[in-house]
DNA sequence: GTTATTGTGAACCTGTAGGTACAGAATGGA
DNA sequence: TCCATTCTGTACCTACAGGTTCACAATAAC
């Protein structure tokens, strides 16, 4: 038919994950995602509806990615092995001046309770699926079907934990030893 | 000279505290502020100079209130039941309908970082005047200073894990295990 | 009672947010 | 070469945010 240049979807989906992964729901303007983007206006609500819609997507595809990345681990990896490796890789980060803007996962779940509680919703949901791995991970290390959950649920907090700390711009030296004391506990409760 | 009779101004921070707690800094317009407060606009700039400084007042109040209550806890049991108890706390609010949001200081360090990097460095060092907090009754418990650092930072990531945990409007029971748990650790490495 | 003083509410101002409308540019088909 | 189609950039619209102004109201001193 006609025109078919577009706008490279994924690549532009990325950029503006970046950016709300960086600054949030609120704190990012359609002005700043357009730029970002490399998109005019009409292209974006035309392919993407309008701002909540297009940052529901961006969340689902953050949470799709994290749960990939420790999906695939655990098959490469002994099961503890792969749940240590994906919490310190949280904060060695490229090592460089990248900088760390934690899970998009909780940052959501903070900013968005009690004021879009949908959107804070949809976040903890995707953070029980995680907390799943979790638990097949332990399960997969031996653990019995009772301790595996508690476990879990002391990880996913954990997480949670890591990634607020991950945002306030400390030396990764300060969170590094307390991902191992924990790991030790785990392995410890396992056997 | 004129006019004694002004609003009741602790009264007014209270409640705008609460909602600055509950929705965060963005979130909250100053329309809301005034209505909650039940004054008006001029009397709202005249008193609180802006909606920025009015934030950092009421976080300051916040943590110096938190952080109050640890010490007073600290005063009347032994040093680590009184961190126990300081974490449980955090979720058994009043049993009732009234809900849980979390910490203020961990909701403004991810609402802020990377959008008023400032406010967030704020919420920051607030947190690890708390962990002093923490380190201090470890060290009380008779834990070697370097044991009371290491369990100090994890009790934080702990701290900040739980706060976020909270805002996701889990069952209590899902948290309270993992506190145990916890704790059990704790005293174990202290002993 | 008059007046100087100061807290207050309502109306106003300005910037900018999210979202829409539309003319035009770039293509595939005839 | 021309047309039909569809994507795109620009200009625009409306709502509302934070912040200011100002006339008025209520007091204390005299």
């Amino acid at each position: 038919m006609a025109r078919p240049i577009e706008f490279d979807r994924p690549q532009a989906v990325n950029r503006a994950l970046a950016l709300f992964w960086r600054q949030g729901y609120q704190a990012t303007t359609v002005a700043e995602l357009l730029q970002t983007m490399g998109i005019g206006r009409s292209s974006f609500y035309a392919a993407f509806t309008d701002k909540r819609t297009f940052f529901i997507e961006c969340l689902d595809l953050w949470a799709a990615r994290t749960l990939d990345l420790l999906q695939r681990a655990r098959t490469e990896r002994p099961p503890v092995d792969a749940l240590q490796d994906f919490f310190e890789r949280s904060f060695i980060v490229a090592r460089g001046a990248k900088s760390n803007w934690g899970c998009m996962l909780v940052n959501t779940v903070l900013e968005m309770a009690g004021v879009d509680d949908d959107l804070a919703a949809r976040a903890s949901r995707h953070l029980e699926e995680m907390q799943e791995v979790f638990q097949a991970c332990l399960l997969d290390a031996g653990a019995t079907p009772a301790r595996a959950e508690e476990l879990a649920a002391m990880l996913m907090l954990f997480n949670e934990g890591i990634r607020v700390s991950s945002r306030r711009r400390l030396p990764d030296a300060q969170h590094l030893p307390p991902i191992a004391t924990t790991f030790r506990l785990v392995r410890g409760a396992i056997a």
